[in-house]
DNA sequence: CACCTTAAGTTCGTGTGCGATTAAATCGTA
DNA sequence: TACGATTTAATCGCACACGAACTTAAGGTG
């Protein structure tokens, strides 16, 4: 095993990679929880922004999700599939889809499906929330920047 | 657009949310930098694992990456038809496979290739090592917590 | 009204992630 | 040494993420 240059960049100075592999981690750590259920996590943080607003559009969704319709399309298709949300085209725009939770997907909710992995981040009750909103904020200026604002 | 119940959890209130699309945010700011080298992120973080060391096995690069053997040997296998990389069994153990960089592979780290993205977060040359430790910090508890340790 | 432009979703192809299975090599132990 | 257990990659199928192209609907201008 060679050894790297001393110029070499190292993957644990990235905050990209960080982030990356954090995202990694939460994946597997919401597995075995969300597939009691048979949720996968994409599909479960989308009924949680359907609970939190309901009779949504693909678009408005995607916006809160940072998720396009190409790629929510195929899953709210599959949540329709397993009965807990309704798509129909508003009669006002029939260009536009309203997603809508039916009485299954509300029941998610009172159905114990409160996750609560915060123990698992090792994070205190006061570090918790100045983790969440600083990497919220990071993760709006990088889209910021993405667009190519700023 | 129907109200949330008060005890609905709000999407903007989740860490693994926050992580989530702070992913994406990246994926989207690194996207338009890499695809002038015909990379994707994936592929460019193995190959700067490779630039720290070299010539290392697919689970050891595995372990660096937090990849398993099923996603990597398909990208290390296009990484190897772009001419960046060797694959080779190990004669000391022939169920190890040994990855080791091309000249090409070396020199991308000569070609200006050293992304950097730190103004697009917003961060301070303080607050980013700070923010790097953190979210890898919760990526190792999140991982101890997923192999049941914790 | 006719025509062009814009907007919203869908479809398709590529590239990850990952569970499950398989194939091959090595190890352990009687 | 023979053989079952373990280890390491690779393969396969499924589910995202996303660029690009397409379809349909709405809006704007003459």
């Amino acid at each position: 095993m060679s050894q790297a240059r001393p110029s070499s960049p190292k993957l644990a100075d990235f905050l990209c990679f960080a982030i990356y592999s954090a995202n990694l981690a939460y994946g597997r750590a919401y597995k075995p929880i969300l597939e009691k259920l048979g949720l996968t996590y994409t599909q479960y943080i989308t009924i949680v922004a359907l609970w939190e607003n309901d009779n949504q559009t693909v678009g408005g969704l995607g916006e809160k999700l940072f998720l396009e319709s190409n790629t929510l399309t195929p899953i709210l298709k599959k949540l329709e599939a397993l009965g807990y949300l309704h798509r129909r085209r508003d009669p006002a725009d029939e260009r536009q889809v309203i997603v809508s939770l039916t009485d299954a997907g509300r029941s998610l909710r009172e159905k114990g499906l409160e996750l609560n992995l915060v123990k698992a981040t090792g994070l205190s009750v006061e570090e918790f929330p100045k983790m969440q909103k600083a990497v919220t904020t990071l993760r709006d200026n990088l889209a910021k920047a993405a667009r190519g604002v700023g």
